[in-house]
DNA sequence: CAGAATAGTTGACTAAAGTCAGTCATCATG
DNA sequence: CATGATGACTGACTTTAGTCAACTATTCTG
């Protein structure tokens, strides 16, 4: 805990200090800033607004300044003439990669003064409290399968199951209402409000449950977010009065199938007819008294 | 490269941002930093202008306002009369609790969702970063032996050394002169314009140089000033056209005489009638042409 | 003991950041 | 095709942050 803080106390205000004084040397930090999230890509205004955390006002008054500086353009959005996407202009660019160029002095002047053994393992160490910063940042709630998180996720889902199904893979679309409460419940993993987890759990009459479209994006991928979705939807079921949770998978999952295995579950012989699968598990719950959905 | 500059990205933005949000939850945020700076243990105005690298003007006012709300007083110091002590009042000993309590909140968040394996490892990667950060914002630089800093820094080195002899220490005063260039020459190492650590060298006219004086403090030790602090001195002597640098220690100072062995030195018999010493260490340079002092 | 230097304060500003309500165009829906 | 929702924009503000120069009270120094 206290090396928590530590850390907060001096990296985040040395470090954000430093930054901030790079990316706005000759105008408004929240100017630069802009700048820099709309990128050589472009992006659309709502997606800036987002991830700036800015007042929607404000945020049209930078944008007419950077305009009126000749450094960004704002044009309807196609598909949506409500939408609008800005993009920098060709003096954009080069301002965009002048702040690239600092970042890059910026991570410099972090690595310069240190010998070749300290800067791996500052960059070994920087990496790891990324990557756990990121899991640590990663929600796990529950959500209607009509949700556009949770369209968005299955739809990564079938997409990655069909590249990797030598057979292909198509979703069945009917059958949303078993993931909605008290038939069952679907949850979303939330990084940064974007969705990049799901999974889902239905509750049978018989006492069992069934967990279905287990899915975590590539970008989160071995940080125990699947764990997490798993042992929620365990949960779920459990509190629905669940003694025994049943999945199935498929041989090209290895990764679903290794968590599958060190979470508890054990194989058993074909439950369904599904044509996807070729293993299918199954785990005993343990009701703990007292656990609310 | 990469890592550092993904890391300040998430660190800074996403943390930095927390951060600030956790002290500035009712009042402007300076304001909340600088309570918090006072602490229960109260400051002295320049030590808070100095740490929170605020304008003088700024930061009065900041302390009026602090002090219109019945959060802080300010009083003369003792000793000095133009110093002025500001100390935290009982209701802004509360304010400050509070601020305290949010910021475990806040480390408290970023564990919560992780296992406890992952926790270890962050924290641990967390403290890891942290040194060695520090480690990269020392900067090293020349300056008078009579310069503030310099005299901070051999006032420690003279009473970490009377503590550890068993004998006492008593540093000469009259030398001064040896190590303004072109006789020789003082290095303080800085962290956060607070002097961490010094070293000294004086130019014979033999060729020969002689360290004397590296010392660093304690809140920085293995984080391989001294190491850097050394290979400045000698590139000094090297530019000055000396050939050899000696130097003295003594057996309590284990550390130094391990930096002297690992940094190539070797021992040599007695060569001065100092009192202290009981090691006489020597190493030859190598003259690499174009070096610029 | 007369300056010079140091530590902090005050007044008069400016610029940047952020908020809020009201408006307008576009799109989805019954 | 009216109605309401959505996404963005504008005008009119307030607050916060920060700068600069002039000024006062101590302390140091020759």
């Amino acid at each position: 805990m206290d090396v928590v803080r530590g850390f907060n106390r001096t990296v985040t205000q040395r470090v954000g200090a430093l930054d901030d004084k790079f990316l706005a040397r000759d105008r408004p930090l929240a100017q630069s800033r802009l700048l820099w999230e709309i990128g050589p890509a472009g992006a659309e205004v709502a997606a800036l607004r987002n991830r700036l955390d800015l007042d929607a006002g404000y945020l049209s008054r930078l944008l007419r300044t950077l305009e009126g500086a000749g450094l960004v353009t704002v044009t309807p959005a196609e598909g949506d003439g409500r939408v609008r996407m800005a993009r920098l202009t060709e003096a954009g660019r080069a301002e965009w990669a002048l702040l690239d160029r600092r970042s890059d002095e910026l991570a410099w002047s972090m690595l310069a003064p240190l010998t070749t053994g300290q800067r791996d393992r500052l960059t070994t160490a920087m990496n790891e409290v990324q990557r756990l910063l990121m899991a640590s940042m990663v929600t796990v709630e529950a959500c209607p399968p009509a949700d556009p998180r949770a369209r968005a996720c299955l739809r990564a889902y079938a997409g990655e199951l069909a590249q990797r199904f030598e057979a292909g893979f198509t979703l069945a679309t009917d059958d949303d209402h078993q993931f909605v409460p008290p038939a069952g419940v679907f949850l979303v993993a939330t990084l940064a409000s974007e969705a990049v987890g799901c999974g889902s759990v239905r509750f049978d009459a018989d006492g069992t449950a069934e967990i279905k479209r287990l899915w975590v994006s590539g970008s989160v991928r071995g940080l125990g977010v699947g764990r997490r979705l798993l042992t929620e939807l365990e949960r779920h079921a459990a509190a629905a009065g669940a003694h025994c949770v049943r999945l199935d998978s498929n041989r090209a999952l290895t990764e679903a199938i290794r968590l599958y295995r060190s979470a508890g579950y054990e194989e058993i012989p074909r439950y369904n007819t599904n044509p996807y699968p070729d293993h299918w598990f199954a785990k005993q719950l343990h009701r703990e008294p007292g656990v609310s959905p």
